[in-house]
RNA sequence: GCCGUUGUAGCUCAGUGGUAGAGCACUUCCUUGGUAAGGAAGAGGUCGAGAGUCCGAUUCUCUUCAACGGCUCCA
């Protein structure tokens, strides 16, 4: 017998070479039909594999992230199962779990698969996954692995061989089709009842431009009918909130060939977005000793050179500008930071002046490559919410929370209230790709990790995925329909002070080197803006909204009133529209609510005979009748919520 | 940058080897209407750009640009 641990610390004990699905049905028939995988030991084994020692046992089903891995690998296994029966003598690269649902990529030869295509191989998966085809391991010596898929043909299986260890290679055959694989896989196939292939991408073998082009087929399987109903609606929802398509409905933003791609250029109303955002952020800087700063929008290469982003970035930027007759180089401005250095070397700086903090709104020009640019999330021109923080490194810590605290301050006022942080630290097996001594990146990086710490956050930490001159922390939020993304970012630089020999005199007299933090709360506005509207699907909080209100009269009689009205609310600096247009009320209302107006005021006979508005809400209808005093209140009391949100 | 798909009116889209169509938006007129589309008429397009095939190209071919879906990249 062995004995194995629960995770509520109990403990059974079963035959030796029992399973996770055995051990699961002891414990009751319905969780034995949930069960997906296991996590033995902490590996992530499958459920029908024999233990033979004491062991730690986690059942993993669908609510466990590497129970629906599993399952989706799993899937991706009887996907290729069915390409393989509609396509014979197709050739596999790899097929893995994806956050969402799976790929495979295949080489279909001279044969081409379109979205046409689509219902025949869902429709084969379904039949197969019918047959209940159990997934069966079976470990094969590196020869025998070899010569099967030489047998095969498949030289991309060939290939991954080639770097496996012999006496660890794992067949797993479902059905009729035998795949290299180090699992694990589900029971059988007949958990998987609902399937759709979501579309299909080139791509190259092991992701090598130089290597031939697969084909990749996106799929997603789901033990429900209803669940995979669920997500095509939450992609249809996502598809409704796209920036890029609410930006040109709600004349936010635009783009134009003459001007460029990659080069947004923001329309009235989008600008009052930006306008507003960059103005509550002032006010955060201000209450937070930043000194605000601006520099130009392109520097002298030596600048660059000094910062050493001209080595590393210097050849995947736009070209540099010649002077015509100095011969003088100058690089449109990738970043603030160098700038802002040379802001701070304008005087020497005492140790009680730190730590001095430099902020601007500043607009930077990258050369994106052409099929990276992506409405305002990927652009070649964007404008930074920066600042650069020179400190002492006792003061980075301190630093580092009070970010913190900044960051979030940011985020609840925007209504992003799940999000995480996550720690990027260098590789430690390739430290040639980071500038700067191992000292000081020591130093950063604890920095970091202790502030995070400190203030309780929720954090990951990814090694390998550092800026190249230092650590970062940098914050993922969860939008509205659980789709993450990256937005405010804190890193620390001790690379910059070096190479522009920064220096403050310090208690004891000498010259010393501060440390530099560079920190972006937005990241960028553009992107920021592209979040927000995805998050708030283009119902921006009202102390955002570029149009608040909209006062729609009911017939041209009340145009008088209606003005009167109208410039009441923007003397208190309540933003909108009237709607003077001979229409009926039935139209103005709609298409206010279409535009997503947060409030709509009616006025008619009654409302100025009694010197009042009629007041709808968007999405809510009809609120009632009241004064403009008390609507201008409300408006008021409801912007002071928003902003102040703990 | 690479692969694939797409490009027709301001927007959303239909269509064709014989120089184009709908709905919405727009203009004018009628209507002065009380909580999600009142009615009529009108105007608007070198069919992304360039070249080729053809008697004739928006349609077929090539090139190019842009957008989209991926890949690679991301200070």
């Amino acid at each position: 017998m062995i004995k194995i641990t629960l995770p509520d610390g109990s403990i059974r004990e079963y035959p030796v070479g029992t399973t996770a699905l055995n051990i699961a049905l002891s414990i009751s028939e319905g969780l034995a039909r949930n069960v997906l995988a296991a996590k033995v030991n902490n590996e992530v084994w499958d459920a029908q594999r024999p233990i033979s020692n004491d062991s730690t046992l986690q059942l993993l089903t669908w609510n466990d992230t590497e129970g629906k891995a599993t399952y989706w690998h799993s899937s991706a296994h009887l996907m290729a199962e069915a390409l393989e029966s509609i396509y014979p003598g197709i050739k596999f690269g790899i097929g893995p779990a994806l956050e969402n649902g799976f790929y495979y990529d295949v080489d279909l030869g001279e044969r081409t698969i379109s979205t046409e295509d689509f219902k025949q191989v869902e429709d084969k998966i379904l039949e197969l996954a019918k047959k209940k085809s159990q997934y069966i391991r079976k470990e094969v010596s590196k020869q025998e692995a070899i010569k099967y898929f030489t047998d095969k043909k498949d030289e991309y299986k060939l290939e991954l061989i080639e770097g496996l260890e012999d006496g660890k290679i794992t067949f797993y055959t479902q059905g009729d089709f035998i795949d290299l694989c180090k699992g694990p896989h589900l029971p059988d196939t007949n958990n998987i009842k609902a399937v759709k292939l979501l579309n299909i991408a080139g791509a190259y073998w092991r992701g090598d431009e130089k290597n031939k082009q697969l084909t990749r087929i996106y799929a997603i399987t789901f033990p429900k009918q209803k669940d995979l109903t669920d997500y095509l609606t939450l992609l249809e929802e996502a598809k409704k909130r796209d920036h890029r398509k609410l930006g040109k409905e709600l004349e936010l933003f635009m783009f134009s060939e003459m001007v460029g791609g990659g080069l947004p250029l923001w329309l009235p109303k989008g600008n009052i977005l930006r306008e507003r955002l960059i103005a509550f952020m002032k006010k955060l800087l201000v209450e937070n000793e930043y000194q605000l700063v601006t520099s130009p929008h392109i520097g002298n290469s030596i600048l660059y050179k000094t910062s050493g982003h001209y080595e590393k970035y210097g050849k995947d930027s736009f070209q540099p500008i010649h002077t015509p007759n100095e011969a003088e180089e100058f690089l449109l401005k990738p970043m603030n930071c160098p700038h802002h250095i040379e802001i701070y070397k304008f005087k020497p700086h005492s140790y009680k002046e730190l730590p001095i903090r430099y902020a601007e709104f500043g607009t930077v020009y990258r050369y994106e490559q052409s099929g990276e640019l992506h409405g305002l999330t990927r652009v070649r021109g964007f404008t930074q919410d920066d600042a650069h923080i020179f400190c002492t490194q006792e003061q980075v810590t301190e630093e580092f929370m009070k970010l913190i605290d900044l960051v979030l301050k940011v985020f609840k006022a925007l209504g992003f209230n799940d999000y995480t942080a996550q720690i990027s630290l260098r590789d430690p097996n390739n430290k040639t790709k980071y500038i700067g001594s191992d000292e000081g990146w020591n130093k950063a990086e604890k920095a970091i990790i202790d502030a995070a710490a400190a203030k309780g956050l929720k954090t990951v930490t990814e090694l390998g995925e550092a800026a190249f001159y230092g650590p970062k922390l940098d914050f993922m939020v969860k939008d509205a329909l659980g789709r993450k993304w990256q937005l405010g970012t804190i890193q620390v630089d001790y690379v910059l002070p070096e190479n522009f020999s920064l220096e403050y005199i310090g208690a004891d007299n000498q010259k010393h080197r501060p440390v530099m933090i560079h920190r972006a709360p937005f990241g960028s506005l553009e992107r920021f803006i592209a979040v927000l509207i995805e998050h708030c699907a283009g119902e921006f909080p009202l102390w955002l909204s570029p149009e608040q209100v909209a006062v729609l009269p009911i017939s041209e009689k009340y145009h008088t009133y209606a003005e009167q009205v109208f410039k009441k609310l923007q003397s208190v600096n309540i933003i909108g529209n009237l709607d003077d247009r001979d229409e009926k009320i039935g139209r103005k209302i709609r298409d206010a609510e279409v535009k997503k107006i947060p409030f709509m005021i009616i006025v008619g006979e009654k409302e100025q005979e009694e010197n009042t508005i009629s007041l709808r809400r968007h999405g809510k209808g009809d609120i009632g009748s009241m004064s403009i005093t008390q609507f201008i209140t409300l408006v008021e009391t409801e912007i002071k919520s928003e902003l102040e949100k703990k």
